[in-house]
RNA sequence: GGAGAGGUGGGUGAGUACGGUUUAAACCACAUUCCUGCUAAGAAUGCGACCUGCGAAAGUGGGUCCGAGGGUUCGAAUCCCUCCCUCUCCGCCA
């Protein structure tokens, strides 16, 4: 959630920023408006409640010393004015609950080096790298044998069963089996160890409660995005930064104790809503993917080095798998509701000839503690904690890249060696002789 | 799922039978200062969060918060309703 105060003392400045994300500074002059109107009626009601709570004061004292006569004229008093005090505290409340509804819809600040632009076309690639780039090796040519795409790839070695998923599930609902499932498990395992010098590791629900999700920012602009379980009130994750970032709700932190860092593997549950008929071969676009997520509780100032530090494990985790990647800086057009400056990976996956979003790197700035009211203390108060997170990495994609990047021309697909000793020591995927 | 007991500030914990000097006691922890003096002890003071008014600021006025949300009342930690959570026992279960 955007700071209601900053845009009350800097209008133009919010204007001008949300702006660049194509936020209509109508909208913000009536949050403005709202806001004002909201402060007016809470005066009023709070004025009318003092003076309500001295009457009844007076009462309680009338009664002790017996005075029934001043004690009923002083009640007769209060209950006129408590009629006045529910009518002010009902207007105002109602104001505030638009206003927040309103508060809630609007996107956080990009940052300042957040790059301009209108959507993903503007995002600016920053760098690519590839095996061999250091020692001068030029960009890969891939053969032949590496242009088949992954869902054949999986069909000759059987690895992967996307009709028993759709059988199960309906469409996009990977099914992974063998050595495929294997393959997935390795990756997860891999990531998570990689990471255990810095960031705990944790295993959170699956499922979160509205307000969980209200704290990232996924609810309530993008519920058509998210599964829903009504009847028990729960949401289907999409991403563990939605628990990460809860995990302190309604906390105030020791500053001493940040910056708290976390990695979780967790099932990561998309709609897909808006990309209906997209993308619907293989694994480029699924319902249900795993994923490891790096995520940090953070000072202010400890914010740009926790980004770069979990894009530079996400790299790592690329490089180390021996995968080509490019890295953008996703324009502010582009950026996701909650994020000040978003660095998105693509890994080159070249059975498809594409390139697959594999992490989001992102910064929120304190947008999501506000809304999720995480704070840290300082010497003049508190201070709302800064949150970071990004994806190290978004499995189903990689598997695919994998499969593609490895495959030999005997039809075989070698692992990674960071894998090999996941995979008790095999090395490579290989067709079943039946 | 059934029965019972609970949920009060950073922690412990009074207050709830009977609504009003409770603006939530006391203790611990913590902070500052003083005294003392050496791996101690003592004294004083302070000690929440959020919203909002006035003020350049220091500050100061008001409101909200006793698990959550409603209700009754002039007035609710206290009475009523719904829900959540914790503990004990029973049932069921990987």
């Amino acid at each position: 959630m955007i700071d209601i105060a900053q845009l009350r003392r800097e209008p133009d400045v919010v204007k001008a920023a949300l702006a660049r994300r194509g936020v209509d500074g109508a909208v913000l002059d009536s949050i403005i408006a709202l806001d004002v109107a909201h402060r007016q009626r809470l005066q009023e009601a709070e004025k009318l409640r003092a003076d309500v709570k001295e009457l009844s004061r007076q009462v309680g004292e009338a009664r002790r010393t017996k005075d029934n006569e001043t004690a009923e004229a002083l009640t007769a008093q209060s209950r006129e004015l408590g009629g006045a005090e529910r009518a002010a505290s009902e207007a105002s409340d109602e104001l505030a609950a638009t206003l927040r509804g309103e508060l809630l819809m609007i996107p956080n600040l990009p940052s300042e080096d957040t790059p301009d632009g209108a959507d993903e076309s503007d995002n600016v690639e920053v760098r690519r790298w590839w095996v061999g780039m250091d020692d001068g090796a030029p960009f890969p040519t891939y053969g032949e044998h590496q242009r088949m795409p992954h869902w054949e790839v999986a069909k000759e070695l059987n690895i992967l069963d996307l009709e028993a998923g759709v059988k199960l599930a309906g469409s996009m609902f990977p099914l992974y089996r063998g050595d495929g499932s294997r393959l997935l498990r390795a990756l997860g395992a891999f990531a998570l160890d990689q990471h255990r010098d810095a960031y705990e590791e944790i295993r959170p629900p699956s499922f979160a409660l509205t307000e969980t999700m209200m704290s990232t920012g996924h609810l309530p602009k993008s519920q058509d995005d998210m599964y829903a379980i009504e009847r028990d009130d729960l949401w289907a994750i999409p991403t563990a930064e939605v628990p990460l970032t809860s995990m302190h709700r309604n906390e105030i932190l020791d500053a001493s104790v940040l910056p708290i860092r976390m990695t979780a593997q967790t099932p990561c549950f998309r709609r897909e809503a808006g990309s209906a008929g997209r993308d619907t071969r293989g694994l480029l676009r699924v319902h249900e993917f795993d994923k490891v997520e790096l995520f940090a509780y953070c000072l202010p100032e400890q914010a740009p080095a926790a980004h770069a530090d979990i894009l530079a494990r996400a790299e790592g985790l690329l490089q180390k798998l021996g995968l080509t990647y490019r890295v953008l800086d996703l324009c502010a057009g582009d950026l996701g509701t909650s994020s000040a400056r978003t660095v998105d990976l693509e890994v080159f996956s070249p059975g498809v000839d594409r390139w697959l979003e594999v992490s989001s790197v992102s910064w929120f700035r304190d947008f999501q503690a506000r809304r999720a009211n995480v704070r840290y203390r300082t010497e003049s108060g508190t201070q709302f904690v800064h949150t970071v997170n990004g994806s190290a990495l978004a499995w189903a994609r990689i598997w695919a890249a994998v499969v593609e990047t490895f495959r030999l021309e005997d039809g075989s697909v070698t692992i990674p060696d960071v894998l090999v000793p996941y995979l008790g020591g095999q090395t490579h995927l290989v067709a079943p002789t039946s």
